[in-house]
Parts: C-alpha cells; sequence; structure tokens
DNA sequence: CTGAAAGCGCTTACAG
DNA sequence: CTGAAAGCGCTTACAG
C-alpha cells in the first residue's frame, strides 16, 4: 500500500474501497497515526488556519468575542493563530505579517486604537487573503461586523426621556473613533426627535476610564443648569459616573439617571446596577467567522458587506426613576 | 542567485557577503517577498508555533493568562494557536489532537473542569512535544506553573483573625480539583496556627457561582452561632456574599469582614469594594512561556519543574473592621 | 562566499 | 480501485 492509498483513505476519497479505508483507518488509530498538516498545507495550498488580530485579550470584550470565533472555527475545521497588538501600530503590523508569511486561510481584525495608516492591511488585500474587521473598523470598503451603535444609543437616550430626565448630558469616548462618534450621533439623534435642543455644555470628552467618568460628572454638576441624567458611551466610564454621584451624594434612580453601553462585567454587580446596551460580543464573534468563512469558499463576491449587530438594552436600576 | 542565497541571505547566515544580503533583502522589500513558513517548517522540522488550550476566553482570568503568553511568545518568535475546550472533555482532546497535527513546538495547557483522564497529555509526552499546565494541572509529572492557594489563603485567613474576626467561616470552591482544596487547606491551617478550632459547620461548599456566594452565607447565617466574617475561595462567590449581607442588613466590615480570592475585574467595584488575593495572572501566564520556551530549549531536563506565583493581598473595604 | 541537489511529508493529476 | 511520480517552497549538508 502506497503513501497515496493512505492518503487517500484516511481523507474518504469516494474511490477507495471500504475495505482499504477500514483497515488504514485501524493501523492509522492503533500506530497514533496523526498526519502532517504541514506538509499537507503546503501541497494543498490550504492551511485551515486563520489568524484573529486584537488590540489585546486582557479585556472581557475581546476575549467574548475570541471566544466566538474559535467555538465556529473550531467547529469548520479551522484552527485559530491568535495576535495581540497591545493597541501599537508597530505589533499590529508586526502580527499582520506573521499571518501572511503562516498563509492562513483568512483574517479577523479589530483595529488599535491608533492606527491611522492601513498599508499592511492593503498588503493583505492585493494578496487576496480574506480579510474581516469588526467593531473598530477602517474607512476602507473591506467587510466588516460592527455593533448598532447609532440606534442603540437613541434608544438608551429615548428610555431616559421617557424615565422623566429632562437634562440629559453625554459623556463621550474618543469621537475620531467610529465607534464612539456613532454613539454620540445616536444620543444627539435622540433629543432632536424629542425636540429638545443640544447644548454643547453637556457634553463632556472621556477616554474611556473611571477617571474620565469622575471628572466629567464634576465638570457637569459644576455646571450653572447642571444636567440630571447621563448616557455615557461606554461602562468604565460609567462607572466613574456612579462613584462621582455617590460621593456628591446624589441618588440615582431617584435624582439622576444613568445609562452606560457595553454591558462589561461588572456593570450588574455595581450599587445601583447599571441600566446599559450589551453589545453581545460572543455573537459578533460568530458572525465575523461566518462571514469570513463565506468569503473563503465563495471569493470576494461580498467584498463590502456589513453585517451589523443589534445591541440589546439591559435595563437595571441605574435608569429607572420611574420606580420612585 | 539562487533560492539558497536568497534563504541564507534573509536568515542572516554569517557566510554570506555583507552585499549580497543588502541585494537580496532590498528586492525581498521591494517585492513584497514573506517567505512561506509552512515550507520552511516542514524542511526545518520547527514550526515557530506553540499550542494554547484553555477552558474558555470567555473569563477575564484565561484571558489574562493569554495575554500575558502570547506577548512574551511574539518577542520570542512564536506564534500562538489557541484552543477553547469550552470546560468539555471531548474538545480538550481534539484540541491535543490539533496541536499534535500542526505539529506545534509546545503546548500550554489547563484542565477542563471535569477532566479524570490523561490519555490525551501522554500521548503528548510519548511524542516529546514539550508540554507545560498552568492553574488546573493533573497529578502527573509534568512542569507547571501555579499559584499557591494554601499561603494566599493562610494569609488572608490570619488577616482576618488579626482585624478582630472571631467566628470565620470558609465557602470553598469543587474540593475535588486542587486549586480550591489548596486553599481550603491553607484556612485551615491559618485556624490552626492561631489554637482556634475547626468548625465543620463553618465550612460551606460553593461551586463558583454568586449564587452559591449567596446560599451559603444564607445557611451560614441561620447557625446557633453564626459566623462574623468568610475567607471564600473565589470572587463571584464573594460577590453572592456581599449582596445576600446587604439583603441581611449586615454591615461589612463592621459586623462582619469579607476576604476573597481572584481579583476579579468587579471586585473594585463592588460595595463595599472586596478585599481578595491577587492571581498575578499576566504574571503567570508570561512564566508559563518561559518555562515551555526553555524546555524547549534545553530538553526535557526540568520534567517535574513546578513553578509557585505567589498571590497578592489586596486589602480593601470588606476586611477592614479595625477601621470602625 | 555561493551553487546544485536532495528531501521534509504530504496530495493529486495521470496511468493502468 | 490503486500505484508511480511530480511537486508544494523552503533549508541544509556537501562541493567547489
Amino acid at each position: 500500500m502506497t503513501a497515496a492509498t493512505v492518503s487517500r483513505a484516511l481523507s474518504d476519497h469516494p474511490e477507495i474501497s471500504a475495505k482499504t479505508k477500514a483497515i488504514v483507518k485501524e493501523t492509522a488509530q492503533r500506530l497514533d497515526y496523526k498526519a502532517n498538516r504541514i506538509a499537507s498545507s503546503l501541497r494543498s495550498g490550504k492551511t485551515n488556519v486563520i489568524g484573529v488580530l486584537i488590540p489585546t485579550a486582557e479585556n472581557a470584550f475581546f476575549g467574548s468575542v475570541i471566544h466566538g470565533i474559535t467555538n465556529l472555527a473550531s467547529k469548520h475545521g479551522y484552527s485559530v493563530l491568535i495576535h495581540e497588538c497591545d493597541e501599537l501600530y508597530e505589533l499590529e503590523v508586526k502580527g499582520i505579517q506573521t499571518f501572511i508569511g503562516a498563509r492562513v486561510d483568512g483574517i479577523i481584525a479589530s483595529l488599535s486604537r491608533n492606527t491611522l495608516d492601513y498599508e499592511h492591511f492593503l498588503d493583505v488585500k492585493r494578496r487576496n487573503i480574506p480579510l474581516v474587521f469588526f467593531d473598530r473598523v477602517p474607512n476602507l470598503d473591506i467587510p466588516s461586523v460592527v455593533i448598532d451603535g447609532f440606534n442603540g444609543s437613541f434608544w438608551a437616550t429615548q428610555h431616559l426621556i421617557d424615565q422623566g430626565y429632562k437634562r440629559i448630558a453625554h459623556i463621550s469616548g474618543p469621537l475620531y473613533i467610529n465607534t464612539f462618534n456613532d454613539r454620540f450621533r445616536g444620543y444627539e439623534a435622540a433629543l432632536k426627535a424629542n425636540n429638545i435642543a443640544l447644548d454643547k455644555n453637556l457634553i463632556y470628552n472621556g477616554n474611556i476610564s473611571i477617571e474620565s467618568g469622575m471628572e466629567g460628572t464634576r465638570q457637569l454638576l459644576e455646571l450653572p443648569e447642571p444636567p440630571d441624567a447621563i448616557f455615557v458611551a461606554e461602562d468604565f466610564t460609567a462607572l466613574g459616573i456612579l462613584k462621582q454621584l455617590k460621593i456628591s451624594k446624589i441618588n440615582v434612580p431617584e435624582q439622576f439617571g444613568v445609562f452606560g453601553f457595553c454591558n462589561d462585567m461588572f456593570s450588574e454587580h455595581t450599587t445601583p446596577s447599571l441600566s446599559t446596551m450589551d453589545q453581545q460580543t460572543v455573537l459578533m464573534g460568530q458572525e465575523a467567522f461566518k462571514l469570513l468563512n463565506r468569503i473563503i469558499e465563495n471569493g470576494n463576491e461580498e467584498s463590502s458587506s456589513r453585517i451589523v449587530v443589534t445591541p440589546l438594552p439591559v435595563i437595571r436600576e441605574s435608569s429607572l426613576k420611574k420606580n420612585y
């Protein structure tokens, strides 16, 4: 029996007899033989490996997306190479180069915080390696999976209005990042839809941190006409808001409403518990893999497709004025 | 110029002239040439890939360890294949098989919750693939990185005693898992060191969940002689304890002390904030990679080495009776 | 200092 | 239904 026959038997080639297959498989099992996927990749041109590039795994959001990706990938016979760039442009480029060298069948990526140059991703396109972005996506015509920050923020702001809050402020994330800009625009649109004039004083530019939530809240409270609610673009910042309100002895939600965005691990456990928009992170990972898999199988026809994941409102204590 | 020369020039082979190297490198850059690592792996017998097997990435602990591993791995020229087993034995076996097929240079693994059979890991040893365990380790003579749960728990219990708490209960994790058994024994030893008799009624077997923390606390409070403090093996359970104490209107830390273990994301942000032992997760990942790397480089001489990471106490509000 | 040749372990078109 | 042969793209011992 030749190597060719063994190879065909193990991959269930239709022209091999059932008897031969049985013998080969039994023997392979007995000898604990595991085909060398490196050799098979070299010959077949398919590695069955995808690369996943993320800013950092030390963050529940990305961990959860990874979970969504690897689970599905494994079911479809793919292994996952992971590369963290630590929010550094240089490491992001290095990660892409590693993936290219490894001849991955496709790449799923989320941009580092300070990536402004996309040359490394254009290189990927030039080599016809399927590429999908999620969450932090570039302004390029490349398939991606994003959260519907606009409508989610519209919903949250409307909810605060419906609960009877009158002056609703916004603490944003860095507005040059699309994700946070969308949330700001959703807030803005909800005010307009309710004929509430946008007051520039009620907008504080935060930077995704507890500290900026505290500082923003302090500044907003010192206004001649302070707000009585805040819609905030991210939950760590929301935590800072809750901390500062506690320090300032302002009762949430009776006197002041807070609505976040992300539904982080801790959001359920703050006092009071935080109303927020759940990002459906696992679903996001799954959608990213499904999209990549479709592109790998069908070629680049869906090059400009964009999957929009709807965030789910999670109403907890911090926004329920009407209960009082 | 032949492929051989190009190969040597790109890998800085000492016998190649500086001039040739310069030409080759410039040309490679211009043509955007990236060596095929698949082919080089096949020929050289080294893939420069390590496999990391974890129960789930949807958990801050493992995400953080991954962070520690990938960072160092990348610096040492390794890529990381990741495989989640979702706490399922079958997927754990599948992950190991995938790693073997991919001919990884080494494996870092943490056991699934219900792995009792180690045949797949013995297979790895038989093939002489370097293997390191972390956190959840099997009873095998295989290198590993673990947290010093015994001494950490001793320290925490002693701290509660020093703060003046008199009857200190323990809510454990599943005691058949070494990690949690160590913590129970540390608690036990601290009592003994202080001549406090172990009261079996003060020990509740939890299962790493908010619910078990609440239920355990309820039962402990109903005791004829209820405790006035709890050392708990894990922070989610601690969260349940805090919730139940709030419901039962018992003030922490004045009337009742709570000390956890893990230092999860949320532990800093509970009310009151939770005193706990930090597991140094990133350090754990780094140590695991360093150990693996040493074994890859020096062969299996350190086959029974065990790295013990010291947990760091993080004293917050929930255990500071003396402040009152 | 560089080249020619073999070979890593598979897969696959071609032949029978 | 199975075999013989070529080849994927590198690396490396050997030769010069």
